[in-house]
RNA sequence: CGGGGUGUAGCGCAGUUUGGUAGCGCGUUUGGUUCGGGACCAAAAGGUCGCUGGUUCAAAUCCAGUCACCCCGACCA
């Protein structure tokens, strides 16, 4: 390729809209154009990048004996009111009706098509275990897309569906999947990505894991322990706490609060820990309005996603009317209507001998409250929040930190929510009727690009690892309006191309400050630059984007230096595996 | 969906308070001089000022409505 010839423009300046690295490079560099909100074309450079992944991708999943389909963009409603997801899920969901009133959907995800395929392809356990993916379009109207191909509506995704007869089979594909993506995320150069516990939401199923690259802009919340193994995303970590301290029972007491409505002012009037107090927070079913009322540990927050598992009812904050008879900030768990409220009791409160807690009654709190003794024996759920330096639940230790990611794959053990729901059935050795237990793993390709520029860039410009870069070397041709650079700049680009090496040459005659930071934008990881004073010296220079390599080469060896560079560079990444 | 902000040339912005010939920098085109980290001089092209309506002799500017985009939150497979 040629840069007077590439399409595209390079910036000087960062774009307004941009609020993160990867975004403003990405756009200055000519990688990508907004068409509109979290909709973006890709040139050249973004679109070989994708399909570097892509071409990465294709071989892990064919490693693992995927077998590549493609489902339709465009779906018919039927498919999704099967499973029950058409209307289950929300306005991500874009629904039209085609021109003879027909419902129909744009795939945001493929398990109905998954499904849909394999019912009739599938009727024998002879067939079994079996694994089909494809790398397409999908679109979801997110409620907010940001942060360039981080987060978008319409993006492209590697999703695959395997098949099993048994759970056992199901988790070792599982595992095989999951060594899969650590392959295929060390292969694009993405170095600091974990997989983490995660909770598995609407696509039903219970074992699940997400791969997050670790970043301070992530949009996902984790929690990681420092003395085991232990990581989870915020929403799957559970919360543990030790009461010990707390056993000791005292007397029930009520004492006036006046005007005392915060934990806060309570802990501080009556000389008590906050971890000694019982909070209560309200909120609604999004269904009827009926209040749901969370009592935990008072130094404790609410993880409304792990209340929404617990419960199993969307729900949101809630709006205390003088007419639902509930006391804002004087909740307590004794002598609330259990009938109209759904109560709630976080496992914080397990173990704790003495709590302070409202009275339901204004200006009132007790003390000595002993959840046993005074109220009866109660199912503790786990809803509230880790937090950093709380106890892991693994390994006991009070080593959890609190890290952001961006999530960058995810595996799913499915089971069978889909093969019922949808009718899927094979005949097994004896004869009889079985569901297969599904799983799915997708990764989005489009944010896999954006977030290696996001670990791996400097202040000029993306740093690519050579496996994904747009180009493998960069010709920076300087004063290419004289005869002598222009001729051993167009020759040496002849010889790398017809030697594999995919290579762009900036052959424009523009100062040398114009080639070097538009090939800071373009970020191939080798640079060869070609200029009269070196020329002079018989010698061109070879270095690296990282600045790892700078060094002087004569020109008749450019084209075999350049090599070993560039298996060298490759063979770097092979190490990781 | 709530809160905030912005729409003026490909990009970044000024001009709007106080109505009066649409501007600046970068980029683009042409000519010339430069030449190893976004050069300089000269000339030029490029905009129905988001859209619709209103007020006015006159609207980028004032009023009403509407659309789009960005940020924070809610939400998120």
């Amino acid at each position: 390729m040629r840069m007077s010839e590439l399409i595209g423009e390079r910036y000087k300046e960062k774009p307004a809209d941009c609020t993160i690295e990867s975004h403003a490079l990405m756009v200055r560099g000519g990688y990508m154009k907004q068409v509109n909100t979290g909709v973006y074309t890709l040139l050249p450079p973004g679109r070989r990048i994708t399909q570097k992944i892509e071409r990465i991708i294709r071989e892990e999943m064919d490693r693992i004996d995927g077998q590549e389909v493609l489902f339709p963009v465009v779906l018919p409603a039927d498919l999704w009111k099967e499973s029950g997801r058409f209307t289950s899920v929300g306005k991500e969901l874009v629904r039209l009706t085609d021109r003879w009133g027909a419902d129909m959907v744009l795939g945001m995800t493929h398990e109905e098509a998954a499904v849909h395929l394999a019912r009739d392809a599938a009727k024998s356990y002879a067939k079994y275990p079996f694994m089909i993916y494809q790398i397409q379009t999908k679109f979801r109207d997110e409620p907010r897309a940001r942060g360039g191909l981080i987060r978008v509506r319409e993006f492209t995704m590697k999703d695959a569906y395997s098949f099993h007869t048994s759970q056992a089979d199901l988790e070792a594909y599982y595992a095989r999947c999951y060594e899969a993506y650590e392959r295929i995320f060390k292969r694009a150069g993405c170095k600091n990505v974990i997989a983490v516990l995660s909770d598995s939401g609407m696509m039903g199923g219970k074992i699940s894991h997400e791969f997050m690259l670790l970043t301070a802009i992530g949009e996902d919340t984790l929690v990681l322990c420092d003395s085991c193994d232990f990581k989870a995303n915020l929403e799957a970590a559970p919360s543990v706490v030790d009461n010990s301290a707390f056993a000791e029972t005292e007397p029930l007491m009520l004492v006036p609060t006046p005007e005392m409505a915060t934990i806060e002012e309570v802990a501080g009037f009556l000389h008590k820990p906050h971890a000694a107090t019982c909070k209560a927070v309200v909120y609604q079913k999004n269904s009827d309005d009926s209040y749901v009322i969370v009592f935990l540990r008072g130094d404790l927050e609410v993880h409304e996603t792990k209340l929404r598992n617990a419960i199993g009812a969307e729900i949101h904050a809630g709006c205390v009317t003088p007419e639902s008879g509930i006391v804002a900030g004087f909740i307590g768990p004794m002598g609330l209507d259990t009938k109209k409220i759904t109560v709630v009791f976080d496992r914080s409160l397990e173990g704790i001998g003495a709590l302070v807690c409202g009275a339901n009654k204004a200006d009132h709190h007790y003390t000595g409250f002993n959840m046993e003794r005074d109220y009866g024996k109660v199912g503790y759920l786990d809803v509230a929040r880790a937090v950093a330096g709380g106890i892991c639940p693994v390994c006991g230790k009070k080593t959890l930190r609190i890290s952001n990611g961006i999530e960058v794959g995810n595996i799913f053990q499915l089971g069978t929510k889909y093969t019922k729901t949808m009718n899927m059935q094979y005949l097994d050795e004896n004869g009889e009727l079985q569901y297969p237990i599904m799983g799915c793993y997708g990764i989005g390709v489009g944010r896999l690009s954006a977030s290696v520029c996001e670990e791996s860039h400097d202040e000029y410009g993306p740093v690519w690892p050579i496996s994904i870069a747009p180009w493998e070397a960069q010709i920076c041709v300087l004063r290419a309006d004289q005869e002598e650079p222009k001729r051993i700049g167009e020759e040496l680009y002849a010889a790398l191309t017809k030697a594999g090496v995919e290579t762009i040459i900036d052959d424009r005659p523009v100062s040398a400050g114009v080639v070097f930071s538009e090939a800071d934008l373009i970020g191939a990881p080798i640079r060869l630059t070609v200029s009269p004073r070196n020329l002079a010296d018989g010698m061109v220079e070879l270095t690296t984007r990282d600045k790892s390599v700078k060094r002087q080469v004569p020109v008749a060896e450019a084209l075999s230096a350049v090599l070993a560079l560039k298996a060298e560079l490759f063979q770097a990444i092979e190490d990781t595996l």
